[in-house]
DNA sequence: TCAATATTGCAACTGAGTTGCGATAAAGGC
DNA sequence: GCCTTTATCGCAACTCAGTTGCAATATTGA
């Protein structure tokens, strides 16, 4: 259940399940079992995610064809990539793109700007730093 | 012989030479072979340095024993760490630093942006660019 | 000069990302 | 629907930046 406005809806299944499949395809991208299932779980994200947490979520796929998958999304501009000061790329679905993100330099997550919808995701995250902390 | 006002400035040696030595005790840090030899390689740097780049400038110092040195000046702020999007640090003689620095997407060198002194070397670096992809 | 403590050098390791290549799966034409 | 072309997949092996453990060594302050 996407939260944002899908690109080109074209419907298929129920109500608001956007065909990820023709997405791709309108965008000159084949529609393999990787680049769906990755559309669908950064879609869903609520924070750009990692290679690692990508991987998790749409498991069975190899990790090398993960790799693969992300460059040519982001080849597209269906997915951006940010890099982290933790050298490790963090990906969100172009549609999803807030305007500027910022990095927690505990922990490395990367979350958007306060302007930004995504805003209560990022206080709790906080909140949670700090006691985790102790502070 | 650095193009820049030397933090300091107890000078021993021939006239402007700066004594890296005592800097470095001034800032609660070793004098030592290795951190005197990045302070000089860092401050005689036109840019950011990688660590390979460095490790170059300063052989025959240790690898392992670079990446700790670079981390305790930077920890100190004696130099400041850049990261670029090829995944590899650079690092900068914290008074050498400029306000900000931007990144070359084809070869990922780290650079001051346009107010800086430095933009006659961005500006040829730009050039030597195009020529060699013909544009 | 000497003891306490920080730094060094080496080997081994981690984590993110890449490359090569044969096997497999989409897309478009018929 | 079937077949061919062409892209994608999956695996193994590899690269590159940076880290960790630890014994040997160098620096500092008393």
């Amino acid at each position: 259940m996407p939260r944002h406005t899908t690109p080109a809806a074209a419907e298929t299944g129920s109500a608001s399940d956007p065909d990820w499949a023709e997405y791709l395809r309108a965008n000159g991208l084949r529609a393999t079992r990787a680049s769906i299932a990755v559309m669908k779980a950064l879609d869903a994200a609520e924070l750009p995610l990692s290679h690692a947490e990508i991987e998790a979520l749409t498991a069975p796929i190899d990790r090398v064809t993960l790799y693969r998958v992300l460059d040519r999304l982001a080849a597209t501009s269906l997915v951006n990539r940010i890099d982290s000061s933790d050298r490790a790329g963090r990906y969100v679905a172009a549609q999803a793109r807030a305007n500027s993100y910022f990095e927690c330099t505990r922990c490395h997550r990367v979350m958007p700007l306060p302007e930004d919808p995504a805003l209560p995701a990022l206080l709790s995250h906080l909140r949670r730093q700090l006691e985790k902390q102790g502070l």
